[in-house]
DNA sequence: TTGTAATCC
């Protein structure tokens, strides 16, 4: 298809830069407008969005090249501007051309299913059209889009990663735009990669990456092709990326560093809040922490500080673990003469915006997992940010006047030690999901994948085996038929999905879906700190000697048996909106399991069967009691790793000899969260090469 | 005798 730029009509100002890549320079210099909207229309807003002086550009870019990387900040409106002014166009280009509509849509993938939502509802505002048929969007569980209407549809990359499955080239779209490229998620990288493969096999694609920061370079090179083919334009895109730099909304932020290390940073953050308070005008002040036991600790210096509390100051923490409703109470507006101070995690870097934030103040620190494929355990460790991340936290003073931001550390680390860019997912975390699924679109060299970032040799390998011994790849690294392409197919972590495939054996697909839909959520119990023994003599009424799998679906049954009832919940300290998502998950693995041609059946408290089938997934989490132990120390069998039962479960001092757990937790000990008892008998019975007879036997001490 | 950074299918 030939492009549609027409010489003659409004034309960009591109510079060639020094490595190839094309560099759009501001074609205006009147400054558009940053400050609220005020009541202005939605076009009138729309025009003030630095995107939309460069449209043209951007048309023309997308147009001649096959990728384009579009940095810009956020606030800059790519995300809702590129791909619907990239539909009028070509919309009105084809209907000129008295061409029919090619019905391929625009995609645009978000790494959340809030930013999915939000994205849509506001992009179908502007465009005029309802929510669902020009413009649509798809999350789990929720697929708003109308086949033969919707010409822009929103996704989470996970989303666009399924729907590969059935369509390897994703030939529904003609564009596919990737936004905030720049976060690195495991999802984004995997898509990345397989987006580049698929250019090559369809070289009418367009992909626009879209990046904060300047990693956009490395998104260029990335995209750029290996061996340069002729760059014949009459016949194609350009292969080298371009560039297209969109500046951004904010306001300036000015920055200030400690002098001297701080050895305590809560206490640092907590007095930089006073004099903030003290000395400077009103606005509200955003800290940055680890996680709920440093913004609890800061909260609590805070509220002891009776000048602070005079002065009027409302402290406010803010995390995921929160419920709905405390989340909601940083977005109230903060009364006149008050100062709002919020203290948060990383979510409020880049999950959420709030508004009315001046001030922020940076701890330069921040909890990230680190898998050891060694062990094959994760570690969630308090780990430097990177510069990234701190221009990131510092950004969000600014957006609605200029701000100021206070990094706890000082500017000599800033500049010569702190990492220029984080890590990205790929290379800190578990890739036996991310490995099936490159397995499943039938990828066969994982290790010579072309990655945005190459995950470690170690990883991809203990990957390999974790696979393997599922019975999911054969000796050749094939996925096997049926198994392998079934556990690919159902949206679980592979053990999870092999057990789903075992129940069907063992006649307990009912109770086991159930079970992988708990084991899915973070927790069904509401916790209230401090109330835990209250909590724990709740957990005790549904308690099974089998251990706490049994229990959930003795938790089950009680919320059904209630009728779904919120009230029951509530009596029984169980987390309603989570038993919610469990029923929402179930649904979706039900209908899944009865595609794959499994009975739904249950096996009418048969818990043997039940803890078979887990078995038949997790038998390499399985563990023995240390014998003469008297702290209830367990090996396991792989690895032989102290490991012990964590004490919310409920076999926790009970120690059965033998025992499976779904996950590990590692504090100043390895804790084994969710364990059942099993017999060591159905460990060969489920992976008989991976346990060999002498393997389970006693050995002598 | 204990903890839950943030996501996603």
């Amino acid at each position: 298809m030939s492009r549609f730029w027409k010489p003659g009509t409004e034309k960009p100002r591109l510079v060639e830069d020094e490595e190839g890549g094309v560099l759009f320079f501001a074609a205006s210099q009147s400054s558009s407008s940053s400050s609220g909207y005020g009541y202005a229309s939605l076009e009138k807003q729309r025009q003030r969005l630095p995107v939309y002086k460069y449209r043209t550009a951007i048309l023309y870019l997308v147009e001649t090249h096959a990728t384009t990387v579009v940095v810009g900040e956020t606030g800059s409106g790519k995300t809702t501007q590129i791909p619907q002014q990239y539909l009028m166009k070509r919309v009105q280009y084809l209907k000129e051309a008295g061409w029919a509509e090619g019905g391929r849509m625009i995609a645009c993938t978000q790494p959340r299913r809030l930013a999915v939502q939000s994205v849509a509802a506001r992009v179908s505002e502007e465009m005029g059209v309802r929510l669902g048929e020009e413009v649509g969007y798809t999350i789990r569980f929720e697929d708003i889009t109308n086949p033969e209407l919707t010409r822009i549809k929103f996704l989470t990359d996970g989303v666009l990663l399924r729907e590969m499955m059935d369509d390897p080239l994703l030939s529904k779209y003609s564009v596919i735009m990737v936004d905030e490229a720049h976060e690195r998620s495991l999802s984004t990288d995997i898509l990345l990669g397989l987006l580049k493969k698929i250019q090559r096999r369809r070289p009418e694609l367009r992909l626009v990456i879209s990046s904060a920061t300047i990693e956009a370079k490395s998104m260029a090179s990335f995209f750029t092709a290996r061996r340069h083919g002729r760059n014949d334009e009459e016949h194609g895109p350009k292969k080298e990326p371009a560039i297209l730099s969109v500046e951004g909304r904010g306001f300036n932020v000015e920055i200030s560093y400690v002098e001297e290390p701080v050895s305590d940073y809560i206490r640092a953050a907590v007095s930089t809040v006073i004099s903030i308070n003290d000395g400077e005008p009103m606005g509200d002040i955003l800290v940055f922490l680890t996680g709920q036991d440093d913004i609890d600790a800061a909260i609590q210096l805070l509220t002891e500080d009776s000048d602070s509390r005079k002065k009027g100051l409302i402290v406010l923490p803010l995390y995921s673990g929160l419920t709905r409703a405390d989340q909601d109470l940083v977005f109230t507006p903060t009364p006149r003469g008050k100062r709002k101070v919020i203290i948060s995690t990383n979510i409020a870097e880049t999950s959420l915006t709030l508004e009315g934030v001046v001030y922020v103040v940076d701890c330069g620190f921040s909890k990230q997992v680190f898998y050891n494929p060694v062990a094959d355990i994760e570690n969630l460790v308090v780990a430097p940010i990177s510069r990234a991340s701190a221009r990131q936290r510092a950004g969000r003073a600014g957006r609605v006047r200029p701000g100021k931001c206070y990094r706890l550390y000082t500017e000599e680390y800033f500049m010569n030690e702190m990492p220029a860019d984080g890590i990205p997912e790929m290379q800190r975390a578990n890739l036996v999901s991310c490995v099936i699924q490159l397995k499943a679109l039938g990828i066969d060299n994982i290790l010579g994948f072309d990655w945005p970032s190459s995950p470690s040799p170690e990883s991809l390998i203990r990957a390999l085996e974790v696979l393997y011994s599922l019975g999911v790849i054969d000796d050749d690294v094939k996925l096997t038929s049926p198994t392998g392409f079934q556990v690919a197919e159902i949206p679980l972590d592979p053990m999870l999905s092999k057990m789903i495939l075992a129940s069907n054996d063992y006649g307990c697909s009912e109770e086991i879906i159930t079970i992988a839909a708990v084991l899915s959520v973070q927790s069904i119990w509401f916790s209230v700190r401090g109330a835990q023994k209250e909590s724990d003599e709740a957990k005790l009424r549904f308690a099974a000697a089998e251990g706490d799998h049994v229990t959930f679906l003795n938790v089950y049954k009680g919320f059904i048996g209630s009728g779904k009832s919120s009230n029951w919940c509530h009596k029984n300290h169980v987390n309603f909106h989570a038993m919610k998502k469990v029923e929402e998950i179930r649904q979706q693995l039900r209908r899944v399991a009865q595609r794959l041609g499994i009975a739904l059946k249950s096996c009418e408290g048969d818990t043997q069967v039940v803890r078979k089938a887990i078995t038949a997934g997790f038998f390499a989490n399985a563990c023995r009691l240390e014998a003469f132990s008297h702290n209830g120390m367990y090996k396991t069998m792989r690895g032989s790793q102290e490991v012990y039962i964590h004490p919310s479960s409920v076999l926790f001092r009970v120690n059965p000899k033998w025992i499976i757990f779904h996950s590990i937790v590692s504090t100043d000990r390895q804790y084994m969260r969710n364990v059942i008892s099993i017999d060591p008998s159905w460990l060969r019975e489920a992976a008989p090469q991976f346990y060999q007879q002498q393997t389970i036997n006693p050995r002598p001490l």
